[in-house]
RNA sequence: GCCCCCGUAGCUCAGUGGAUAGAGCGCAGGCCUCCGAAGCCUGAAGCCGCGGUUCGAGUCCGCGCGGGGGUACCA
């Protein structure tokens, strides 16, 4: 495992602090100080630059230049390390060896599809749940947004070693489904020739539960034309329910996601562990009785918030299922940690659960990517969506017209804690301007740079990669040397959007490159050490794409 | 009212407390006898406002203004 630029830079200007430390009597404050290297925006500072020597300034009462001196002076050159410098406020601004830099196109190259990962989860087992949209109807494009940044959450953790599971998790209980369940059954009468029904307030009067309805009708025919809906609702949201579940994993299916497990929450109920759970709590004395219902106490918790596990009525709500579900998965399903994508409104949801695993001593182990709405635009205008009155845009659809690519690509780019806009039409007719488009073009010039090669008998094979050093080609080395940190923050902080922004500046890199340095050139010597590092471009293109879930076509 | 997220270029979005704020689209102009013009190059254009913290603020804090989402014994 080959540590990253800024490993090496780190540990460099860590040896020189403390050097400087020890020679200058800085005591504890010379090792209580993180050092932090950061890549600098302006390429005139540097690869990598430190500014402990700021931070430094105040504890020691010295002028933050002076430190970044005595720290500069005392980091050892050589093995990667070309030039330390300290200038004004107090930067300490490090450069690598072109010689070294230059090596590590063959380091990259070597490591193939390793290029970037580490074991640094190996061992722990990871759920990431995510899309878990009501079974009551299709998937739209309002509950899409889950769907890639948990799948792609999930292909990060797994890239560093992490034993990754993708769950759906599917609420087939409450009151939500009885409603559900009782308009299938009016549709499904109705289909019978029966008059004068009504589909229930706050029920599903859109068109598709009529498709599942007459899908009722087709498997059991007028088997159930006798009841009425109250009495047909279960049974109906039952069926309705299994139906509604393979639409989901169809969609998902064409948005390149498959999932580990689909679990019910049905399924805590009728294993009792929803009562383990409200046992395990009365026991740590969190449970407090009011009202005729059961409460989760919350007093010293993160969040003052109050939450009802058990309605009066004695069914539980679907808070307190969800928190024997997590429950169940940190300690039965043997999950070292549990990652939830949730929309933006459930975020008073989320606050709870802080609370209930604060009070189940599971906090550390389970956190939420909270994202916020897509708002999505249809020929200008904000379409509302509303799926139980079947006022929707289908998820299916919007990936039959732009792809598979371009719509995860869409749902990717921006942050999480971001609204998005989603113009179908922008995306449509831009298609070849799209800027997934702009990463798989440069990826496929690569591939045709090798075909083109092999026509004219070349290739990298026996490259000297000392030979890299023109400042267009280093940047390049640079750049793809940045993909092993990004995997490493994203690992930790879930940002997973950065991963599209990266793409781009890659392939703009890339294609700029192209543009003005021939790579399959006369000088043989000097196109193999080119081929070998567009080798290392395409490689990483392909290592950053395929976390994303977005194809890398050889030609297009 | 209270809680959460967001206000960056005409539009959609990046931007780990750092040294001259970026990209795509759009707009104005230029580049194919040469590895793919789905490309490259040049240009115009921007941090909502007021305070504060800091050596340093688009980034952190407070207040305001604007947009979105919550605020159920719904899911």
């Amino acid at each position: 495992m080959t540590g990253t630029g800024r490993d090496l830079v780190q540990a460099a200007v860590a040896a020189g602090l403390l050097a400087a430390s020890d020679a200058l009597g800085w005591g504890d404050a010379g090792r209580a100080v993180a050092v932090e290297i950061e890549r600098p925006a302006d390429k005139a500072h540097g690869d990598y630059a430190a500014n402990v020597a700021m931070r430094l300034a105040r504890p020691l009462k010295k002028p933050p230049l002076e430190i970044a001196r005595a720290i500069a002076e005392r980091v050892v050159l050589g093995n990667g390390i070309a030039s330390v410098e300290a200038v004004a406020p107090g930067f300490i601004n490090v450069r690598l060896e072109h010689a070294w830099l230059a090596r590590q196109v063959e380091v990259i190259v070597g490591a193939g599809e390793r290029f970037g990962r580490t074991d640094t989860l190996t061992g722990q087992k990871i759920q990431v749940e995510f899309v878990s949209a009501n079974p009551t109807g299709p998937v739209t494009v309002a509950n899409a947004r889950g769907g890639p940044i948990g799948d792609v959450l999930a292909n990060v953790l797994a890239f560093h070693g992490a034993t990754v599971e993708r769950e759906y998790y599917i609420n087939d209980a409450g009151t939500q489904l009885d409603v559900f369940g009782r308009s299938v059954a009016v549709r499904y009468l109705e289909l019978g020739g029966k008059t004068g029904m009504t589909i229930p307030e706050d029920g599903y009067p859109a068109e598709y539960v009529v498709d599942l309805a007459r899908a009722i009708r087709e498997e059991h025919g007028g088997a159930f034309d006798d009841g009425a809906p109250e009495e047909l609702a279960e049974r109906f949201a039952r069926l309705a329910l299994d139906q509604v579940i393979e639409w989901h994993k169809a969609a998902m299916r064409k948005f390149g996601i498959s999932f580990d497990a689909f679990y019910r929450e049905t399924s805590l109920l009728e294993s009792g562990y929803f009562n383990k759970t409200i046992e395990a709590l009365r026991a740590a004395g969190e449970i407090e009785d009011r009202d005729g219902a059961v409460w989760l106490r919350s007093d010293d918790k993160v969040e003052d918030i109050e939450s009802v596990l058990i309605r009066k009525t004695g069914v539980p709500t679907y808070f307190g299922v969800d928190l024997a579900y997590h429950r169940e998965a940190l300690i039965e399903r043997g999950f070292d940690r549990k990652i939830d994508v949730w929309g933006a409104n459930t975020h008073g949801h989320a606050r709870r659960m802080t609370n209930a695993m604060k009070a189940l001593e599971l906090e550390g182990r389970w956190v939420v990517v909270l994202y916020q709405y897509v708002k999505f635009l249809h020929e200008g205008v904000l379409v509302n969506m509303a799926r139980r009155r079947g006022q929707f845009v289908l998820l299916e659809d919007v990936i039959d017209t732009v792809g598979k690519d371009v719509s995860r690509w869409f749902f990717l780019m921006a942050g999480a804690d971001r609204t998005l806009d989603f113009d179908l039409e922008l995306a449509v007719q831009q298609s070849n301007e799209n800027p997934a488009y702009y990463v798989q073009y440069a990826h496929a010039r690569i591939a045709s740079i090798f075909r083109t090669a092999a026509e004219k008998g070349q290739s990298s094979t026996g490259a000297d990669v000392t030979l890299l050093t023109d400042p267009a080609e280093l940047d390049l080395v640079r750049l793809v040397l940045r993909f092993p940190e990004l995997a490493l923050e994203i690992r930790d902080k879930h940002n997973v959007h950065l991963l599209t922004g990266y793409a781009l500046e890659l392939a703009g890199a890339f294609h700029a490159f192209y543009k003005s340095n021939r790579v399959v050139g006369e000088d043989v010597a000097r196109s193999k050490a080119r081929l070998r590092l567009v080798e290392a471009v395409g490689l990483t293109l392909r290592q950053t794409l395929g976390l994303l879930g977005v194809s890398a076509p050889e030609s297009m």
